[in-house]
DNA sequence: CCAAAAGTGTTTGCTCTACACCCATGG
DNA sequence: CCATGGGTGTAGAGCAAACACTTTTGG
């Protein structure tokens, strides 16, 4: 049934890493050195070793560019046409991470000394590969995720307000929430509790708020048909 | 940043084909003839071709145990744990595939000469591999799909009366649903439009429906939070 | 005429949405 | 005292869920 006498696909993993920066939701670039593509951008990603799963291969990937050894982290798809790599049949298993608004991140380039770079998921450069398909899939997979469970708090600090989250939520679905409405649909969800702390700034100081991990925070899906 | 050096993982594809058979939700399987998993029962599946994308190379895999050239096929996940195959490093590419009640479908094995046959997707044998996994996330898959989108009707002939539909959810949902809420619904949705066929057997013949593929059949989902 | 499946409306409760003003703090 | 963001309630409309009987055919 099955052989080892086969040519093989090369097979890669590739990462789209989100994190909110800037008030924007942003996307973890590096910048090619060599051809194909050389200057463009492109998402971190390499070679998956005989020794370690996808989703290790894609955490270190994750690691070497940022420094975070962990983060929400979830499988996208996979790519397999035959032309996406102009140097051979490179079959690409594409992973999205969320990673904290407050995460220390490793600023300049990881091990490989390439150049990385955050940039806003709604203006992006122009990229090598099929990279720039990934991102927009990747974006229609988080808006989607965000509709139906708390995905959301991946990208948010231990501690936020109720204003960051609904801000987080407008960001990423590009759409302006009611903040009545919004408020009182979150605290009925129970998915949230009250801390004892406030953080101060401009204005009235404003009461923070922890995800309950226990919270279960799927949400039933309104069915076509009932 | 790639290299071409590196010993690579073997890539294969597996299907898991449901179709609806004799009033259930059905699964097609192989009988392996050789180790590791002599005997036990196995997902169609195999190698990629290098000169195939993954896409095809899974329809290729359900045509030569069906004899069908096209279905619905939606790719479902890739399974890369470093035990999952006893013979070395394979890297899976799992789809999913629904074939209409009515196809005709090759009833013996495929061009390999295993025993195919089809199970009750609840009452399925020992299997081969991590098979039993891809196949409960292919249900679970497959469920959520019609909760939200048509997907159903890829399951169904062309024509096809309200009650098989109603039969269909119960059956891949599990649960019995309202016949007039569901008709309703069905009906004001605006996906199916009436034949002037009517379908007789026991008791009163009914209405033979087809599907309007000009039909818009995505649900905004109920959110979280608005 | 009997069995079997098809077909058909209404009421009730709940959920979603739209909407505007006062509060607490820092400068 | 003023600017800034934080916090709060209600009324109306639309949607979802529960529920039982009549119709048409074949045997």
């Amino acid at each position: 049934m099955y052989s080892y006498e086969y040519p093989r696909p090369a097979l890669t993993v590739d990462v789209v890493i989100f994190s909110l920066r800037e008030s924007r939701l942003q996307v973890l670039l590096v910048q090619r050195a060599e051809p194909p593509f050389a200057g463009m951008w492109a998402l971190p990603g390499g070679f998956v070793n005989m020794d370690e799963t996808l989703e290790e291969a894609a955490l270190r990937e994750m690691e070497e560019e940022t420094g975070l050894k962990q983060a929400y982290l979830e499988q996208l798809y996979t790519y397999g046409e035959i032309g996406r790599d102009p140097r051979g049949r490179v079959v690409s298993v594409a992973y999205y991470a969320l990673i904290p608004a407050d995460a220390r991140i490793r600023s300049e380039g990881g091990s490989d000394a390439r150049q990385a770079g955050w940039f806003s998921a709604q203006a992006l450069p122009a990229l090598a590969f099929d990279h720039a398909e990934i991102i927009a899939y990747a974006l229609r997979r988080l808006r989607y995720k965000l509709e139906y469970t708390a995905a959301c708090f991946e990208l948010l600090p231990d501690e936020f307000t109720l204003s960051q989250i609904q801000h987080t939520y407008e960001m990423i679905l590009g759409e302006k929430l009611d903040k009545r409405n919004f408020r009182r649909r979150i605290q009925q969800a129970g998915i949230i509790e009250p801390t004892p702390h406030l953080r101060g700034g401009e204005g009235r100081p404003a009461r923070l708020y922890r995800y309950r991990s226990d919270a279960v925070a799927e949400v039933k899906a309104r069915r076509l048909f009932p």
